[in-house]
DNA sequence: CATTAGTTAATCAGTCTGCCTATTAATCAA
DNA sequence: TTGATTAATAGGCAGACTGATTAACTAATG
């Protein structure tokens, strides 16, 4: 329930954040067309606007023509208000780092990737050169930068401020992220690569324009992202889809078997073995099956996944779910009709599926995605703070 | 993001409905109080509490005393600005209603439980007779009552209108739920009958104060919750919670084993069974096996449930689990400390689990707090739209 | 008499309506 | 083809209006 309440400079602080925020994602406007949005007068919001600009957050890129009358000045969020770098904290054979910067339009000015040894590097410092490094190539100063957003291979509790279940030397130790937030003199974000992969495939992939989806990420590890109308579920602890401890089958009181044992990255290389397919990683052997038409293999594999797809679907029943990392991505429209088919075999629930859209790196782009997001948020906010402390 | 602009007149339609939001959710406040909260002069503060009382919202249920100064005067909510009715839909034996009429701070005027032959009486003409018979021993008139709230064991899909999934006879006719409220002279609302107790166990039950829970029930069928922040997870079609789908073990094809075939209300009969306790039902059989203390049978039923939860943990990672329904009940903190042992003994997840706290009827409970809300906001809704449309 | 509840009056902030001017494209006459 | 005229639109300005605030004031209570 809204529990807003204040006077005049209430209103004037919502009406100019509303007309940024409605420059942030309608893009360029005319001060008509954003009166239009808004239902202010002309008055309004020619004075939003000369406010805004005066701020630095808005600025005019242009002007109409073609029709009678002056032509109306086009306004946009202005790029340099703020901008947000992603960073992707790989956990390869050797760890590696992929970075970008981009501006508040989303428009990315610089892009790199670095091997990074952390067990020799801390992980505060090979961030530090990297983002300035970074800052350097994109001709611009640190002090521009607004928010990090790191994505990692692990869950992350803000209530402790820990990363869990991280692989990669160093990122596990208590109080990194406040460290590395410290050193950079700005706030830094820490969110799982799954999620982040789910934000890049609403933004740029298939989920572009559904309600909400499950995203399963198949690759060395096993991952699931919950996105609900937009909003990711992250669980009690930062621990929501760790899909892979789902178990499979009754057993008397031991451990037994569980999902990631069923469709883990070595999992599914084993199963590609039985089947006389003998490769480097999983992705390999699911590409190699698909070329040469292993359907056995694909189909027992499929069965596998169908397991994992059903137990989800009957949680949450998403509007789609979205197969997604490189063994899904190597598997293609052949994995998906296998999944299709075999979920369809064994139970009731007909949840559409699809493979992923997102070609270039999903966890980097939804990093930038994330951070831009996390920029404007705080450019609106100050707006809205404008609100005297009472 | 905030997209809320306008003029003065939206400013006091915010504060009167940020006031009465207030009064609703924090109880009877004096002037002072309500200043605090919002943030308010005093002249505003009077000036919105008059505009209530005369849109008979708010009146003055008492005055102050004991300090110095003159006593201020008590506002609360107005108890008659609306009403809600709540309705259970039961399928057992015989198809029954139970249902209550609330003021709008939630005080209960009337109760009623009632047997009714759907295959004979067409639930639109029950329902309405039902609620025009509890509104005489109410003491009102049905033209008072703002909503409506049904629950039923099944799932409402909203976009196309019709109640899926559900066994009572006439209750799956497209259409119904519009006839009704057509009937009725008054919105309806229908939600599944687990999601309800959902919402009574976060209002009256052990999920109060915690950020968000998962609600297993286990009856005649098997049900799920999920509540996240107090907002309840329905789905893409109204389906998630059907967690008698999850498949249990891995098998070629054909249809296997899911999780109803294990812990639904037939499969914990014949289980019982198989441990020499012949009974009625599955909560009587467990309700035995406690009080005999017949600890295999109660084991062997939380490996299975066990195996439930873990998928549910595993997907959401809540915060808590309530084992609610008449089995649970009846199983009690045996039950529930067996579960929480299988559970321990299978999976690296350690989810809180607990045993429902609401012992009153769950279903009704929700409808009715699920009807006050819709009432609140229906009123709050109210002075918002005294915008005038541009 | 000190303290508090609530009202009244004057002021201030912010938006709206209505009118005005400037600019552009299209049309029409020479 | 060119210049004048007209219609349509962008944007600014002035005054009215709404609603909240501050500050002073009245009245009630221990």
């Amino acid at each position: 329930m809204e529990r807003l309440a204040g006077s005049s400079r209430l209103l004037r602080a919502m009406n100019e954040s509303a007309s940024l925020a409605y420059l942030f994602d309608r893009g360029p406007l005319t001060r008509g067309a954003l009166r239009e949005l808004t239902g202010l007068s002309k008055p309004t919001t020619s004075e939003v606007l000369r406010r805004l600009t005066d701020a630095g957050l808005a600025i005019v890129i242009g002007h109409t023509s073609g029709g009678p009358g002056p032509n109306a000045e086009i306004y946009a969020a202005n790029p340099e208000a703020g901008y947000a770098v992603g960073v992707s904290v790989r956990e390869t054979r050797l760890p590696s780092l992929a970075l970008a910067v981009c501006d508040i339009n989303g428009a990315v000015l610089a892009r790199a990737e670095r091997a990074a040894d952390f067990a020799r590097v801390e992980p505060e410092a090979a961030i530090t050169a990297a983002v300035e490094e970074l800052c350097t190539e994109a001709g611009t100063v640190p002090d521009r930068i607004r928010h990090v957003q790191l994505g990692v291979p692990g869950s992350y509790d803000p209530t402790s401020g820990v990363i869990r279940h991280i692989d990669v030397p160093g990122w596990n130790r208590p109080g990194l992220v406040d460290r590395l937030a410290d050193r950079l003199g700005v706030p830094v974000a820490v969110e799982n690569d799954v999620n982040l992969a789910a934000v890049a495939e609403r933004a740029h992939g298939v989920a572009r324009d559904v309600d909400g989806f499950a995203l399963v990420w198949f690759s060395f590890g096993l991952g699931l992202a919950i996105d609900l109308g937009g909003q990711l579920l992250r669980g009690a602890r930062g621990g929501a889809g760790e899909i892979g401890y789902v178990p499979v089958g009754l057993r008397g009181g031991g451990p037994g078997t569980d999902l990631h044992d069923l469709v883990g990255g070595q999992a599914v290389q084993a199963l590609a073995a039985a089947h006389g397919l003998r490769t480097a990683g999983a992705a390999d052997a699911v590409a190699a099956a698909v070329a040469s038409g292993a359907d056995e293999f694909l189909s027992a594999l499929a069965d596998r996944i169908a397991v994992g797809i059903a137990a989800v679907a009957a949680v949450l029943d998403p509007p789609l779910v979205v197969l997604a990392g490189d063994v899904a991505q190597a598997g293609g429209d052949a994995l998906r009709d296998a999944v299709v088919a075999a979920l369809r075999a064994t139970t009731p629930l007909d949840t559409p599926i699809a493979v992923t859209g997102v070609t270039d790196d999903a966890v980097l782009l939804g990093a930038l995605d994330c951070g831009v997001r996390a920029v404007r948020e705080t450019l609106v906010g100050t707006l809205r703070d404008a609100i005297p402390p009472s």
